[in-house]
DNA sequence: CAAAAATAGTTGCATAGACAACTATTTAAT
DNA sequence: ATTAAATAGTTGTCTATGCAACTATTTTTG
């Protein structure tokens, strides 16, 4: 039982996982440096509803492939700050709507600029057709992971 | 002041983000299926006490990209679990030096064939090559951020 | 139609993590 | 040598998040 000493360079795992949270907190801080009071997972969830107004929890919990506990406590935070609000279903009262509210929309407009900014700099000298490439890795990987998700339930 | 909408084709962010959520989740769920009382963050750590045992905290926060706070309590549960142990270096009485204790040695280990399988099946259909590539990108995005937090300490 | 199964949301509990403020210790400056 | 500055670690507070257990609805089945 001797196994050769796990080499991380023939992985991405740890990588992609230290990216992914160095990104989170550079937005976040650009967010604050620009006096917008908006975590960077909440301005994601803005610019979803920005575009998808009025979806189900559960849906956003799989948009944003998310918890659906967790996405409960992000709407909670977001509609204490006036950005969000919930709307029951009348057809099915099991399901509540998130909407945008004006201070929501308003809020994502000012946004803008500085997540902008905060991109660009993020992927300074990265080409378009680079982007597109480690894009398309990602979610085979992200493809990779659900089938085994789904292989479990079919057990 | 009318911004076009903002792509998110164009920007790696949120895919970067939640492909690492996703490979944490997945790396955790097979440790438990395992037997194994491991979260993916204590693995990682686990992993890098392996071969750069008896660090300081300082530099275990510096070498996972961590808040040094964050790793107080990281350590703090592996401590409890009794994998690793703090010992204070006698020449700086400010720096605790951290060691694997053999059930950490052993725990890591019994680890690493459920870890390299997740791995490859995370990472299934994708070439050496090409992990090497996204590998460089996410470097360069490393490198990006990092640049501005220095700009921001220079002023 | 009544019981069972599925679905949507919530809450308790745990880890993780950032940030700021703090203590203790060491190093640098005057 | 004393004071000032830097460094290492800790703790309080807040957000985020997964998992499991729970309630309330709706849908499916028999």
């Amino acid at each position: 039982m001797n196994y050769p000493e796990l080499d991380f360079k023939d992985t991405l795992v740890p990588s992609i996982g230290k990216t992914g949270k160095m990104m989170g907190i550079y937005l976040s801080k650009r967010l604050r440096e620009s006096q917008i009071d908006l975590t960077s997972k909440q301005w994601v969830l803005l610019k979803i509803l920005h575009t998808q107004d009025g979806q189900p929890q559960n849906d956003l919990a799989v948009i944003t492939e998310r918890n659906k506990a967790s996405l409960v406590r992000l709407i909670h935070n977001m509609e204490r700050k006036g950005l969000v609000l919930r709307k029951q279903d009348p057809m099915d009262k099991r399901i509540n709507r998130i909407f945008l509210t004006s201070k929501g929309k308003i809020t994502y407009g000012k946004t803008l600029p500085t997540v902008r900014s905060a991109f660009l700099d993020m992927q300074a000298g990265i080409s378009q057709h680079e982007i597109e490439v480690v894009g398309a890795i990602l979610d085979r990987i992200l493809d990779n992971i659900r089938k085994y998700e789904n292989s479990c339930k079919s057990i």
